[in-house]
RNA sequence: GGCUAGGUGGCAGAGUGGUCAUGCAGCGGCCUGCAAAGCCGUCUACGCCGGUUCGAUUCCGACCCUAGCCUCCA
């Protein structure tokens, strides 16, 4: 059974899917205005475990991730650019599709865009308006009257009152309150349009969601997901448009992933302190680094970003993948760690205790590679399998070892991506072959003559027994 | 001010009413021609003050501190 932490609630709850054996999730996806930095990465990452997990649970899942293709920074961004919207909202997909493949997320099974949902945005509009939730304001927007929903502010524990009293002094005189939000914007000058019933405008930021979650999932599905800044106001807002429209319970559980600090404060825009995925990853060994650093930590809890964690998460995913290098393929065959895995990840997606799942299961291989023993062997190749299967489950050591291992890490270049060794495979082969003959020859001087101008240039060689020498980037 | 999360060993980060997280780094040992990798061992950890308890880092209360939300934000 597995167990998420609700935010409705503010408890663990067994998830218990609305039809037996399926799991629908919503998840809050991006506005596609700029690149993806790293705490999107987070909250896709997060969310793509959730629904690997959930799928080698034996779920049948449907995964809806949105995009938001019509926001005032796009426009603002096109105005900027001279350009039309679609075509920032397609550069900004394009990277992020890309981005999304180097991360190795899984897709999800519908990605809508909210300019391919207008007809069912104006629909739920009109059913808000319909049940007595929403009016037509004097400038022509249509708002959604809070007061008039009784279950306002029970996911992000607010009252009313106090909303009022901490809301920021509003310029717009239509309101009724100033709490209320708007659905439909009346169109301005110079800015996209669709006509509808109250006249040519376009979508308030929060009935996309709404609309497009009931459009693909139904009234009432499992999960709702997204960052914890979502909480309030947007995810509060959804739950009284969808119940408001469709009067239905909308989501079971809602999930919120933590942020990535750096230095202890939010990466955000408006702060100018963050990184870009494009920006990053270059500067890993593998993206995979990034994902052991995110699952590092429980996904509701705060994460600080710095190169110096990244460094201790390439180190740590590189004794995984050095246990598992020159293992023979063999067939799984679960042991008690499996039991373990899905004991910790059913309890809210226990990631930091799966890694220590995978790390113990890597010096039990270590430990039996290391007596040369046959039956130990056996023993490690298939702990390595089990291991393999297991960390696919988080997306990691998707690659072969030899491959990750000679790839070049961050601690090498010292986090400039412009400094590479320079030296090719071929030549590295040489060299060993060279170190090799002088070892034969006793002749430790020249021995470690060539070690150490490898080393200089970030290579690492092992020798092994038997005469042979691999190597990997430091 | 209101609401919501947190404060764990050099760093990161789980967890638990009374033996062990885990990784990175350090130290000692084994292995090695020497290394590297690996294995074994090791290192005054649980914000402060009370309370409950045979016993609390873990439960309860107060306090201090930090972050986030209350405006667009994953």
């Amino acid at each position: 059974m597995i167990r998420i932490h609700n935010s409705m609630s503010g408890e663990k709850e067994p998830l218990k899917p609305i039809n037996a054996g399926q799991v629908r999730m919503y998840v809050c996806g991006m506005t596609v205005y700029d690149y993806i930095h790293i705490g999107h990465a987070r909250m896709l990452i997060v969310f793509d475990v959730v629904s690997r997990y959930l799928r080698y649970r034996g779920y049948e899942l449907t995964y809806v991730r949105n995009i938001t293709d019509i926001d005032d920074k796009i426009i603002r961004r096109a105005l900027e650019n001279n350009e039309p919207m679609e075509a920032v909202t397609g550069k900004f997909i394009r990277a992020m599709d890309e981005d999304s493949a180097l991360l190795g997320l899984a897709r999800p099974d519908s990605e809508p865009r909210v300019t391919q949902y207008l007809p069912e945005i104006i629909r739920m509009i009109g059913q808000l308006i319909d049940n007595g939730y929403a009016y037509v304001a004097a400038d022509g927007d249509v708002l959604y009257a809070v007061a008039k929903f009784d279950g306002y502010g029970k996911l992000s524990g607010k009252r009313l009152a106090d909303l009022r009293a901490g809301a920021r002094v509003e310029v717009d005189e239509g309101k009724r309150d100033p709490l209320d939000f708007v659905l439909w914007k009346h169109a301005k000058p110079d800015e996209p349009s669709w006509e509808s019933p109250w006249g040519a405008g376009r979508p308030g930021w929060h009935i996309e969601c709404s609309a497009m979650s009931t459009a693909l999932l139904g009234t009432h599905f499992d999960i709702h997901g997204g960052g914890m800044d979502l909480k309030f106001p947007h995810h509060e807002n959804e739950i009284a448009q969808s119940c408001g429209a469709n009067g239905d319970k909308f989501a079971n559980i809602w999930m919120h992933n933590g942020f990535v600090n750096i230095d202890n404060e939010k990466m955000s825009k408006s702060l100018g302190n963050f990184f870009t995925v494009r920006e990053v990853l270059p500067r890993l060994r593998h993206p995979e680094v990034l994902r052991y650093f995110v699952l590092s930590s429980h996904y509701r809890g705060p994460i600080n970003y710095s190169l110096e964690q990244l460094e201790q998460a390439d180190s740590a995913l590189s004794r995984i993948y050095t246990a598992l290098r020159d293992l023979p393929d063999v067939d799984v065959v679960e042991s008690e760690h499996s039991t373990r895995f899905r004991e910790v990840m059913d309890d809210d997606f226990n990631t930091p205790e799966t890694i220590a799942v995978l790390q113990n299961m890597t010096r039990e291989i270590n430990s039996a590679k290391a007596t040369g023993q046959a039956k130990k062997l056996a023993q490690a190749a298939a702990l390595g399998a089990e291991l393999r299967s297991l960390s696919s489950v988080l997306g990691l050591a998707q690659v072969a070892p030899e491959e990750f291992l000679k790839l070049q890490s961050s601690h090498e270049r010292g986090g400039d991506a412009s400094q590479a060794t320079g030296l090719s495979d071929g030549e590295i082969e040489q060299r060993i072959a060279d170190r090799i003959a002088a070892r034969k020859a006793k002749n430790w001087a020249e021995s470690d003559r060539i070690r150490d101008e490898l080393v200089t240039a970030g290579i690492i060689l092992e020798d092994k027994p038997g005469g042979t020498t691999t190597w990997r980037r430091a």
